[in-house]
DNA sequence: ATAATAGTGTCTGTTAGACACTATGGG
DNA sequence: CCCATAGTGTCTAACAGACACTATTAT
């Protein structure tokens, strides 16, 4: 932010989106498989270059999901979710690039775009433990996102977002679980999610889905930050930094 | 990341600091005064362009502040922190910011450097107030920079790092009050802290500084995660998000 | 009736917050 | 003595976690 009469240099800037949902009770990500070199026909995430120098990140993050995966890109809250930036991180030269996460229902399966092979959902899972190879950085960048969609789910009525206009507490019961990866106690998690008021509102009716007593529906209610949090029981009770 | 056949658009990529210390009780930030255009004369973050397309972003992180605020860089953990980019923001062309964040204790006051007029400590509250004004979007990313410290101090035992090599209980709380900027009861945070296993050791003597009796000193413990976390208590009981 | 899921009641251990109280120094 | 700060004890209300129990449907 200063200096002049010397040029500084120009960079070239990137964004990359993780798009995470749920499917078959599993967190997904959506992956890409490349069209072009470096790393042509491997796995990455959906992004790309600046359209020009007056294109908004975030409008460029949007355009590139609509060219990659042809989704509708409306509804999507992208969130800024790290900057990732070191020399040599990609053979073309010095990129940059800007990562956004973005978390929504159970969205549709994409449809191959113009500028990649195809583009599907694959367990965010399988990314993390290295099953799935990406290309460049990708694995940490899901794994940032998925780090931070875990922690949101603490804080804030994201899991609501998961679930349909109208959901039982079983439902958002599973998302959290899905996210998480862990089980939670069904009788706890229902009466604390209802005495968190502003988390969720009843909706009218009821639902039967296979057999068992037929569960109350509701909908996301106005609250958006939740105080007090949902609290994720400690990962590793013993991991770093603990002790005693 | 895909296309080719194309050129992208380069872009400035800058960086910026948000240095945050503890001085006279108060959250101070560094701020320098512009000695070029745009906004010449004003306060601003320490912060610039990379110098070279193969440097580093924490690492022109780390030049600019020793060029501008010459200020020993060693010690300082840099921190992600956001990106800055719509267009627009800054006047000189497309230029996207990188953010980062350090915190540290009782830093001395920085001397004027090379690039600017000058560097000082500036209370971040006359920042967040708008009492200060700062160029370009300084001021929402000094805000976030507190905004993530203060939540940092309830995950982390980075108050400790505010404080010097020993230091009793009472100094500590004066750190969590200032950063917080609210008070605490004394007799519930030193129980809470001492409970917290790993947060401080005892650190042998004792110390007397004007009245009253000799508190014991500390000094930080092994821990670096606070699990569980000293809770904040809630901001505003009826703010955003909030009803009941 | 039985299975299966939804929803309620209740106990227990822990913790945050409030605050009385004791301890130990300097005037 | 008094004052000020350090440190302890203790009560209460809230809450997480465990789990027995009741409710309501399909088969």
């Amino acid at each position: 932010m200063t200096e002049d009469r010397w040029t500084p240099p120009a960079v070239l800037l990137a964004v990359d989106l993780v798009i995470l949902t749920l499917r078959e009770s599993h967190l997904q990500v959506l992956l890409v498989e490349r069209g072009v070199e470096p790393y042509k026909g491997a796995l990455a995430l959906p992004g790309g270059f600046l359209r020009d120098a007056e294109e908004d990140l975030t409008a460029a993050a949007r355009r590139e999901l609509a060219e990659e995966a042809a989704m509708d890109v409306e509804p999507l809250h992208l969130e800024h979710l790290g900057v990732y930036g070191e020399p040599g991180r990609d053979p073309r030269g010095r990129v940059v690039s800007v990562a956004y996460l973005a978390i929504a229902p159970g969205l549709p399966e994409p449809v191959a775009g113009t500028d990649a092979a195809g583009a599907r959902w694959q367990r965010a899972d399988r990314v993390l433990s290295g099953e799935l190879e990406l290309a460049f950085d990708h694995r940490r960048i899901v794994a940032d996102g998925v780090e931070k969609a875990r922690a949101k789910l603490e804080h804030s009525a994201l899991a609501t977002a998961f679930c349909g206009p109208v959901f039982t507490i079983a439902d958002l019961q599973r998302v959290y679980e899905a996210v998480w990866g862990i089980p939670l106690d069904p009788r706890n998690f229902y009466r604390k999610v209802q005495k968190t008021s502003g988390f969720i509102v009843a909706a009218g009716s009821e639902r039967k889905v296979t057999t068992g007593r037929p569960a109350r529906l509701f909908r996301a209610g106005p609250r958006t930050v939740l105080y007090p949090p949902m609290v994720r029981p400690a990962e590793q009770p013993n991991a770093k930094g603990r002790e005693e």
